[in-house]
DNA sequence: TACGGACGGGG
DNA sequence: GGGTACGTCCGTA
């Protein structure tokens, strides 16, 4: 048979390991074919003979190989050591550690299947060829797949509806109480089970959520277990395994490939995006132009009250906006996954370090390289304790509002300079060459006569990216589309390699190289810089790979950025290209500095068609209140547009409103989840003091609880003045905490920069309150 | 000033 | 077999 591969993993048969591979073939029809494997790890012994005889005295060994692999840039000779079952290789490995036989064990946490994968060279979307003996691979398109999205509701811990939509946008809806267009089930069990019963019928190879591995499979088996249902989604009728990873459980199913939108996001495509929010109305806006409105928690158990049609809807829509996501997001993650050699299921919850790793692991192992080890914990730890070197260069931003702005990108920077400095663990300070690429303010060098393994690797994938964007010139419209995926995911590799030297936790960590790309980088930056105001732009802002500049005379920016592009390029060595993330009527820039704190990138900018782009600013989160989060976005949209007088004017009103009680108490509620149980705590903040307040009073409070509060005026810190917010009545909350903490501070934020202070913000009403202070 | 704790996404 | 990110900002001590 021939599949085009989309997932695997292994199961234990009689005592033996097999490899399942699953994918479609070219009707679309899902398939399964298994293959044996044979565990093992690399042994580099300091006895070999003598380590042998110790290796066959352990039970769990199957055989030993000698085999010649290369250490850095030497090679040497190691034990392949074969064991039984996958899970005995950390096992076998913990007997001979210590051994003085033994001078180090590699390869040892290389999970089962991607070992496999790694070693046939197998890629996933691979087409491959299954008979009795052997698997081969063979060319082949890209399948059709059938996915699903589907979205669940919650009110006071049940669930109360699912949505369910796939690519032909066909979808049904589920829920308990009467509802237009819904299959209407007796309680929450049978809606369960029934949703089991369809995502089976609709049988799709790809099930997409967006945060349904923090969310709604948790939620989901939260509930089942209650019921005692067996949430059975795998093709094989197998339940979904929530697998332990590194931070978060994720939802595995068999046969179908669970992707979770929002981790790839919040992984991998964060750094790209122009919003600094990554919910599914932000994402969904920028990349397929269409959002949703947004319901607050409130609205939800209001709607499910008095509207259920209404919340049927909304539950609808984020059903069909997931499915309609995914078809943007999955050619992405699936060429990420051609080129990482990580299935999607990986990849769409790899971090930005572990995907250049496992690119690199996967390159490593075809050109006979022994993988690093991961460092120990404590070495990690002591590479964390280590100062900051010196990073990427920053100009101050000038204070203030300025008009047409063109911003530049210089993310491509890091690539081209780890290339044309041949920057790479084993090429720093080599012996062969002391007049090597000297790194500036120091005294490290980097090899000119051996290329470096990462520098090799990140220059294969500058050099792929020119090769397609070549390709892409020639090419009709659908190929180009997929030829575009495949630029994208090999500069997301790319840029994502300098990070890596610095990441603590990377196999082939190297603070040198880190340092040095940064220094490199710096000069090419500053080089730049005065190209810029050279040519005649005013440069208002930079940090490390973005450059915001002005015209200093009059003229036309968008033409004047492009001929500036073209100009630069032309002089810049090698890769080295700057690119124009684009063009704004008007940019706030808001210096690094505020009273005792410095913060990072903070501006705002607006685009020709009215869009604000924000960064740094949007502190405005859960544990602020409704009034501070609406008047800030407000504030910020009006200076933007030039109508500062009418943003001071607001905020006067607000805090006018807020001193005279004209205000409804739900837009001064603030949300604190409790993260642990109440004894943990040793601070007392606000939300701790009121659940323990609560729980003398008889309330069960629990771990993950949101308490609702309102800061009320009395005696104390601001924590014993926290109330439950349904008790409130409007003349108890705290005026001046509402003004100085909360709509004040929020508005400060943004008018400051112009000038403005606290005072400017007085009204009759307020201005006592200022005066005593 | 240092440090504890929460935030993100989802509902 | 591998540690619950990680950078930021609030409030309390």
């Amino acid at each position: 048979m021939r599949f085009c591969l989309l997932d695997a993993d292994y199961e234990i048969r009689d005592g033996k390991p097999i490899i399942r591979l699953f994918g479609v073939d070219a009707k679309g029809k899902a398939l399964i074919t298994k293959d044996d494997y044979q565990p093992y790890f690399y042994v580099l012994p300091k006895n070999k003979d003598k380590l042998k005889e110790k290796l066959n005295t352990i039970k769990m060994v199957r055989g030993i190989e000698e085999v010649k692999r290369k250490l850095g840039l030497n090679e040497r000779e190691f034990l392949k050591v074969f064991v039984d079952l996958p899970q005995n290789v950390p096992l076998t490995r913990d007997e001979i550690k210590h051994s003085p036989l033994v001078e180090e064990c590699y390869e040892y946490s290389v999970n089962f299947y991607k070992r496999y994968l790694m070693d046939k060279k197998f890629y996933p979307l691979d087409w491959l060829e299954a008979d009795d003996k052997k698997i081969i691979k063979v060319t082949g398109g890209m399948p059709k797949l059938k996915v699903l999205a589907f979205d669940i509701e919650v009110v006071d811990d049940k669930i109360i509806m699912i949505s369910i939509a796939d690519n032909d946008g066909c979808m049904k809806l589920l829920t308990y109480k009467k509802a237009k267009n819904a299959e209407v089930l007796k309680n929450e069990g049978e809606m369960i089970k029934r949703f089991v019963k369809l995502v089976n019928d609709n049988d799709p190879d790809i099930i997409v959520t967006y945060n349904g591995d923090g969310y709604d499979f948790e939620m989901l088996r939260k509930q089942a277990d209650a019921y005692k249902i067996d949430l059975a989604f795998g093709r094989d009728k197998s339940s979904v395994k929530f697998a332990k990873r590194a931070h978060m459980s994720s939802a595995r199913i068999f046969g179908r490939v669970h992707i979770d939108l929002f981790k790839f996001v919040n992984n991998i495509l964060s750094p790209q995006l122009q919003s600094e929010i990554f919910t599914l109305n932000e994402v969904a806006t920028e990349l397929i132009g269409e959002g949703k409105d947004e319901l607050s928690m409130e609205d939800i158990i209001i709607l499910w009250k008095s509207d259920v049609d209404r919340l049927a809807e909304y539950c609808r829509n984020d059903s069909l906006l997931t499915v309609k996501l995914a078809q943007k997001m999955l050619p992405q993650i699936f060429e990420l996954s051609k080129l990482s050699g990580q299935l999607p299921f990986d990849c769409s919850r790899l971090t930005y370090g572990l995907l250049v790793e496992w690119f690199l692991i996967r390159k490593a192992n075809e050109l006979g390289y022994i993988v690093p080890n991961q460092p120990h914990w404590n070495e990690i730890q002591k590479r964390r304790e280590l100062r900051p070197y010196k990073g990427g260069y920053v100009i101050e931003p000038r204070q203030g509002l300025h008009d047409d702005i063109a911003v530049f990108d210089f993310r491509s920077l890091y690539p081209s300079v780890i290339v044309t400095y041949n920057i790479s663990p084993e090429t720093l300070n080599c012996k062969c060459c002391k007049g090597g690429h000297k790194v500036p303010e120091s005294n490290n060098y980097f090899c000119r006569k051996r290329q470096g393994f990462v520098s090799g690797l990140v220059k294969e994938l500058i050099d792929k990216r020119m090769e397609i964007k070549e390709m892409m010139k020639t090419s009709g419209s659908d190929d180009k589309k997929q030829l575009d995926e495949q630029q994208k995911a090999v500069k997301i590799i790319a840029n994502a390699a300098y990070g890596f030297f610095a990441y603590a936790g990377a196999r082939w960590y190297c603070r040198e190289c880190a340092e040095a790309a940064a220094a490199f980088g710096r000069e090419s930056i500053k080089q730049s810089i005065s190209a810029a105001e050279d040519y005649g732009f005013a440069v208002l802002y930079g940090d490390t790979d973005s450059l915001f500049v002005k015209l200093k005379k009059a003229g036309n920016i968008e033409k004047e950025a492009g001929s500036f592009l073209e100009k630069i390029n032309k002089s810049m060595p090698g890769m080295i290209e700057l690119e124009l993330q684009g063009i704004y009527k008007r940019g706030l820039f808001v210096p690094q500095k505020i009273g005792a704190y410095t913060a990072k990138k903070r501006y705002a900018l607006i685009d020709n068609k009215g869009k604000l782009l924000v960064r740094g600013l949007e502190t405005v989160r859960k544990n602020w209140c409704d009034a501070a989060r609406h008047l800030q976005h407000d504030v910020l949209r009006l200076v933007l547009n030039k109508k500062e007088k009418d943003a001071v004017r607001l905020v006067k009103e607000t805090v006018e409103r807020v001193s005279r009680r004209c205000i409804d108490i739900k837009d001064l509620v603030i949300r604190t989840q409790l993260g642990k149980s109440l004894d943990e705590y040793k601070a007392t903040g606000p939300h701790v003091a009121l659940a323990r307040k609560l729980e003398k009073e008889g309330h069960i409070i629990r771990e993950g609880m949101v308490m609702s509060y309102v800061i009320t005026t009395g005696k104390g810190s601001i924590a014993e003045r926290a109330a439950p917010s349904d008790k409130v009545k409007l003349d108890d909350y705290d005026v001046d905490y509402y003004l100085n903490h909360q709509i004040i501070t929020v508005a400060l934020r943004v008018l400051q920069v112009l000038g403005y202070k606290e005072e400017d913000f007085a009204t009759k009403e307020s201005s006592e309150r200022f005066a005593k202070k």
